[in-house]
DNA sequence: TTGGAAAGTCAACATGACTGACATAATATC
DNA sequence: GATATTATGTCAGTCATGTTGACTTTCCAA
């Protein structure tokens, strides 16, 4: 958009980092990141009757306690079938409670209990390590960088709630 | 590592940018971003009898042409037997050879047909259309940021074998 | 020649997606 | 007030992809 430099298949513009070739290096690190990303969660819930799905369920109700059943549904982008058996389990297992909207009331607004509390902090901070020991060794200026591809990555409405959220509760 | 910045909690390092909020943040733009970056080739896949796990496994045989079933096992990181079920009917449907060994008879080498390279390529200019923009809308030190993190947060095998097809063949 | 590695196959099963159909309750609209 | 719409829950069936375990065939190498 602004220097014209040294040749690129493209244009005159210095776009080496939109080479095909450095494109599938980054697919391939997506790849390769994001399944390590989801092994030390994924080993935790082994043990247990509980699956991806239920840690992205008990994340999301974390990061946003009281959000409705349909809000969980857009952002995990699920069908409320497979999020239903997923949450059935939680509550049934007392990790999930619901409380029935004061205003609408056919609103159940999610909470997590202290039990699921505490399987959330688990799960997380195993993934939380990962990410911890990743942004230790690429450095402050790398990770921001990170953050923004991967933004720039998302689908506009998930971006647009993810920066919503951005820097939110604890 | 260097610059002993404003007070943080860990120390007297300047690491604000390892606090569990961030870490979050970067857990999220993860897994909303990996979701956008599947969705392209997905659709795609939907029409055809085919699903991510031949995605994947057409996007390997094609960076590295030849490379054993044993090979692409650990790459891929799943069972023999469910790899199995994915070459075969690649195979069948003729978008994947295999050539016995020449030193050693028993490895079978993988390689695209004509048909299964042009799979390849509708699939990975789905996937690289959506890299593409978000490198050019990030620029490329965030690229540089972003490629490190990645490979900081993958698995040590995993990175060796990545490192190493670093800007492979096309 | 025999042990073990590489590959392939069969069966059974779990998970987590999906669609479609339907029920219930509450809100919104006419 | 009757009707439509929305939010949620549920049942049933399907599919893709992963898993284990058991077994065979092929073939290299000690």
């Amino acid at each position: 958009m602004s220097e014209p430099g040294a040749g690129a298949k493209q244009g005159g513009e210095n776009l080496l980092f939109l080479t095909d070739e450095q494109l599938r290096k980054g697919i391939e690190a997506m790849f390769f990141a994001y399944r390590a990303f989801t092994a030390d969660p994924d080993r935790i819930l082994e043990g247990l009757a509980y699956g991806r799905a239920h840690h992205r369920a008990v994340h999301f109700i974390n990061r946003q306690p009281g959000l409705t059943v349909n809000t969980l549904l857009s952002v995990l982008g699920v069908t409320k079938q497979s999020l239903n058996r997923v949450l059935r389990t939680l509550i049934e297992d007392g990790l999930v409670e619901t409380r029935v909207g004061r205003k609408d009331k056919r609103e159940r607004h999610l909470y997590l209990t202290e039990k699921g509390a505490g399987l959330e902090r688990e799960l997380s901070e195993a993934q939380r390590a990962r990410m911890r020991a990743a942004y230790r060794a690429a450095g402050p200026s790398a990770v921001a960088g990170f953050r923004e591809v991967l933004e720039a990555m998302m689908d506009p409405d998930l971006r647009r709630y993810y920066t919503t959220m951005k820097d939110g509760n604890a």
